[in-house]
DNA sequence: ATTGGAAAGTCAACAAGGCTGACTTAAAAT
DNA sequence: ATTTTAAGTCAGCCTTGTTGACTTTCCAAT
């Protein structure tokens, strides 16, 4: 790759975009995800709980039923370290456990009435701070928000993120 | 907080925010960020060094010459935990720590010309990643994704990006 | 000039949440 | 009947975060 340019190129795309201009989205990616995860982790610490047992609670609500290898593709983690959550979170009554009846295999994920309770104290906390994002950044830039996002996910969650998309529950 | 409508209301904002939108900007910033940090873990896995090696090249390489507390303010972690990457960063070369010349108590940071090289990979990587994101979302989409992100962050991270902002090296 | 406090660094101990490897059980698929 | 799949478990390791206690250096105010 050439460097002397320090790979800054205003003639050979669409958009202009600088390093400095990409450099200024990095950092935004940075400072935003601290703040997107904060609320939760606020709420979760003192708790036995991090921010592992929430994305299980957030997706385990999302997709109710869903299998222990479907949350491993989704998480993107071992079945080890899942299983040290859900074993917690199981053991504590916040998420039930269900023999598949077609695949016995299988076990089905769903939340109890306190996981569920737990999970809307976090995604309450959640959704207000991007609800005041998207109301301080304006109708247009919500799109664009999403656009450049998805744009920026590896093609397997690219298809994740869209099939969670297309299955609204 | 009201439940009933699970936090839902069409009626008292500017904008027309469902929780599904909410939830999917919520799902589309967990799917991106993993995106985001992909190819620098990539390069730097069987080196040494991790995300939080990362972090910190990336801020002297941005702002040579920072203090450790600056440093710690924007990474927003412990000075033990920086201590540990910023020792063995400098153990192998790629930063360099110079006692201040007006106050000898605060050391000031630069890379190496290793360590510029080494955090010229990795802010390619990304950089690469984030130019492509913007090209498939397109120009009108930049804005807005760095306005919504601008908006999540909580005040004090804001008022660092913003300060480095307008502070390019 | 002395002293108080700030900046930096260090040691020890710990926790969360990743990982690998090896292994078991049960059930489905071939 | 055998192989493969899904789930779970045990042991051990790593990174990166945390607290608390402590020292050294050095500026700045009294």
């Amino acid at each position: 790759m050439d460097h002397s340019q320090s790979g800054t190129n205003h003639s050979d795309s669409l958009l202009f975009l600088t390093d400095e201009q990409l450099r200024k989205g990095i950092e935004a990616m940075f400072f935003a995800y601290r703040g997107f995860t904060a609320d939760p982790d606020r709420i979760l610490e003192g708790m036995d709980y991090g921010r592992a047992h929430h994305r299980a609670l957030h997706f385990i609500h999302r997709s109710p039923g869903t299998t222990v290898n479907n949350l491993l593709a989704i998480l993107n983690v071992t079945k080890q370290s899942l299983n040290r959550v859900l074993r917690s979170l199981i053991e504590d009554g916040l998420v039930e456990s269900r023999v598949g009846r077609t695949d016995k295999r299988e076990r089905h994920l769903h939340l109890t009435t306190n996981g569920a309770a737990l999970e809307r104290s976090l995604s309450d906390a959640q959704r207000a701070r991007m609800r005041a994002a998207y109301r301080a950044a304006g109708p247009g830039a919500v799109q664009g928000f999403r656009q450049v996002l998805e744009a920026m996910m590896d093609a397997e969650a690219r298809r994740q993120y869209q099939s969670l998309k297309e299955n609204p529950s």
